[in-house]
DNA sequence: TTAAAAACTGCAAATTGTTGCAATATTTAT
DNA sequence: ATAAATATTGCAACAATTTGCAGTTTTTAA
């Protein structure tokens, strides 16, 4: 942060002048506010402690932090459950009675599991422990594991037995909640046995249907899982017609 | 994960933003997030270390998973678990590395999961949604979960699939937990799928071991799944030379 | 098993912090 | 107003932190 340098401050203008820059930027480094006030690093580390102490801003090695820039990282994970409740909706409105309905694993999964109605009979396949649990709770679902190793990081079976047994259901709906997923690069993903059990639920299923919060979008990860065409349902926390979902609006792509 | 480069944060503020990947993919790579942020991996390996010291993120192999992910399931207030302990710690001191161990559910077995020496190296393979979720959060144990259709009740996937592999497994161990035991029927139950599920099990074992409370011995149910001569241990809360047990001395059996 | 990737270790360079001190500037008391 | 007291500021020497690198060990995957 860099701008003209400004000179005769008092202690108190120039206090104030560092106060509005961390709110401006979230944080501030030494080096740059003692350019652009033409003061000492020594005076300015004197400030920030000074204002560190009255809580006004929170001291760190090389400048000084926003006190909000904490409960702004920190409430990320209350913040994504509100987004993922909104997603889990919007995707068990898909799901109708008889149907069968392969899923992976993910919070997102997860939620949508909860959000199941009562009344909902159907099948639902999947190889996620946490998922299966969800499932199974639900009075009128019935919950087909698909067996194997369990990868210990995604708690989901992975190899070849796995991937056999997708590849002999044909779902009338895939559920995938994903890493990352951008237009150029598709689903992305970067563990390699989760990318071929995925890939195995989207060639198989008559519809795939992928959720995401909208953050994960425009970003990919090493390994492809499929292409953009082969997704035949979007859903994210946004309303539909939101410009950061330009990009997907394909012919062969419902958002939702 | 793989977005536009960041330059120039500050300690905190690279590490509140690893937070919120990890928050948002569940799972960071060291070398990703070295990309990401442009500092050396180093780097990035000490914040993923003092991140896992606060206990903010799960350190492994190559990168960090969130947190919030795992630990889905609760215990419930289990029945009699200061017994169930007991007969948990005589079962784990069974298993030896190396080992292949077939285990049902109940919780009992839970019991069990969660007493494994962290050192154990050894593959479990069950059915059970809990067991195969307490098994995964071991560090040296492989997890097969053994998939069909999920018995709500139990938690334990059923049917032909299920019983086909399991015959197909030639484990060292079987561990069952019960629900009834005397010398006259055996061990017996009331749920005809899991009586499928038992039986296989029994059969296919090199050596089973049974773990029950001795409540639950001397009484019977409807369904019979083996005779005790096909049991090669017998675990309760008690000490081995109770006379409760007496009618279970015989040559072919372990007491402990 | 072996080979590659990742982690750890010690170390050096650069940056940032701390402290004491002297030079100024500002305030206070008379 | 003026002197004394007090605060502020910059400087220099030294301490601490951070970061990247090279060499080694450990872990992982084939």
């Amino acid at each position: 942060m860099l701008t003209n340098p400004v000179t005769n401050m008092l202690k108190k203008e120039r206090q104030a002048y560092i106060l509005h820059q961390v709110s401006l930027h979230n944080s501030v480094l030494s080096a740059d506010l003692s350019n652009s006030i033409n003061v000492s690093e020594d005076t300015i580390r004197r400030d920030l402690n000074e204002l560190a102490e009255t809580g006004k801003v929170i001291k760190v090695h090389g400048g000084a932090l926003s006190k909000s820039f904490n409960s702004f990282y920190l409430r990320s994970d209350v913040y994504n459950v509100d987004n993922k409740k909104i997603i889990a909706e919007k995707a068990a409105s898909l799901i109708k009675d008889g149907m069968f309905v392969l899923t992976g694993g993910g919070t997102t999964i997860i939620e949508m599991a909860r959000l199941l109605p009562e009344d909902l009979k159907a099948t639902f396949l999947t190889g996620s422990i946490p998922a299966a649990y969800e499932y199974s709770q639900h009075p009128n679902i019935e919950v087909i594991f698909i067996g194997d190793k369990i990868a210990k990081k995604s708690q989901i079976a992975v190899g070849g037995e796995a991937i056999t047994r997708i590849r002999h259901i044909k779902a009338d709906l895939c559920f995938l909640g994903i890493n990352a997923l951008d237009t150029e690069h598709g689903i992305t993903d970067n563990d390699w046995d989760v990318v071929q059990v995925k890939k195995a639920m989207v060639e198989t299923s008559a519809k795939t249907v992928v959720m995401s919060i909208s953050e994960k979008l425009n970003s990919y990860q090493r390994l492809r899982i499929c292409g953009v065409d082969e997704i035949d349902v979007l859903i994210t926390e946004l309303d539909p017609s939101d410009k950061l979902l330009d990009p997907f609006r394909l012919n062969s792509l419902t958002i939702l």
